[in-house]
DNA sequence: ATAAAATATCGACCGCGGTCGATTATCGCT
DNA sequence: AGCGATAATCGACCGCGGTCGATATTTTAT
């Protein structure tokens, strides 16, 4: 009986994380305090920073699985065929989405996974891999397909993309943009700028 | 005599602003208490937020001072007739170095001035004021000189190299980019990027 | 089976940012 | 000058995220 630690551990990292699901998607972040995890979940106070190092690692946690989900329902109904502009149009306005739900919480998100404090590096990287795992494939079919220059380092094109999209959001969150759609033109527009240069042809 | 009240007003702003300016750059921000702030100044605590919304608040007029004189020096020293791409890596290298001195403070700085909460917004325009009014010049420049398609929106120019900037830094924070080094040839890359195209030519 | 070592659990406790009503200082009016 | 009205000031107070040492549980060695 020597795993009964472990097993035990296991239970009670998913039942923290399950608590969190739960009332941060009902009551929200800022009115979920650690003390309502604890009980929701059925542990102390302080067993959960033995769980995470802190609020925001089970925060970010909670927004990984939700985008995963979001991100899967992209990947199924995606047309493989479409230009790279569309594809990731349809990428980024699928998060956008997300964030646009609720101000306050895609704010945090943002916040915590492009610019996170150094005890939650690691659950900011997960994220990153999970958007760099669907946008490899759609670039590499655009190579494929002559619509990117074949020199290109794809790394570098996801960057950049992202880089449009990390602009646009933080445009609308600071109420440049006022409605969403402004949101999917101004997305738009960049996309088409940075295929076809900013320098005259 | 009916002016007394205003007069002091604007005292004790600035000397809340001038306490903000001294305990950040001696002991940073996370270590500076609002408790700290209200002593240095000679004020109440709660005097303190009659003229501020919040902590942050105060961070950011301090950094948007900071930015000021960077700014201004990278004004006074940069040669008008470069090309687009070396001023504009001009601007944002002597942002970066700003952030680079202090890895906290920058964090905090991107995360406030990108992803400002509600009550910060006015701070976070202010700042954005900055570059717009220091970025547009160059850019009609590049546009004179037929560096740049005609046809350009210049704020969505901006906004494009913004981004890319942006995404930069966050890979610098996220130790996915090492050193400053790095920082300066990703972000040249993806200047470069932005004004040849991602398509073929 | 049992004692000793190792580890997980817990909640009292800390300092923090921010609030609010009692208190004090200034203003406008006669 | 004197007196209500108005606005500025303050610090006790709140709930929060996070810490830490005392306690309880599991593992290991004999």
């Amino acid at each position: 009986m020597s795993g009964l630690r472990e097993e035990k551990k296991q239970l009670k990292r998913q039942a923290i994380l399950d608590a969190g699901m739960r009332l941060f998607s009902i009551k929200g972040y800022e009115n979920t305090s650690i003390t309502d995890l604890a009980v929701e979940a059925g542990v102390g106070k302080g067993t959960i920073y033995s769980y995470f190092k802190t609020k925001r690692e089970i925060f970010l946690a909670f927004c990984r699985e939700q985008l995963y989900f979001i991100n899967e329902e992209i990947v199924r109904s995606a047309c493989n065929d479409a230009n790279v502009v569309d594809q990731m149009m349809a990428v980024f306005c699928g998060t956008f989405r997300f964030i646009k739900e609720d101000r306050e919480f895609g704010r945090l998100m943002l916040r915590e996974s492009f610019f996170p404090g150094d005890r939650n590096l690691e659950q900011s990287r997960k994220i990153e891999t999970l958007y760099i795992e669907m946008l490899v494939p759609i670039l590499e079919r655009g190579k494929e397909r002559g619509e990117l220059r074949p020199d290109l380092d794809l790394h570098l094109v996801i960057g950049h993309f992202y880089g449009l999209y990390l602009i646009t959001i933080s445009a609308w969150l600071t109420e440049r943009l006022s409605s969403g759609d402004d949101f999917f033109k101004t997305l738009e527009k960049l996309f088409n700028q940075a295929m076809y240069g900013l320098a005259p042809a």
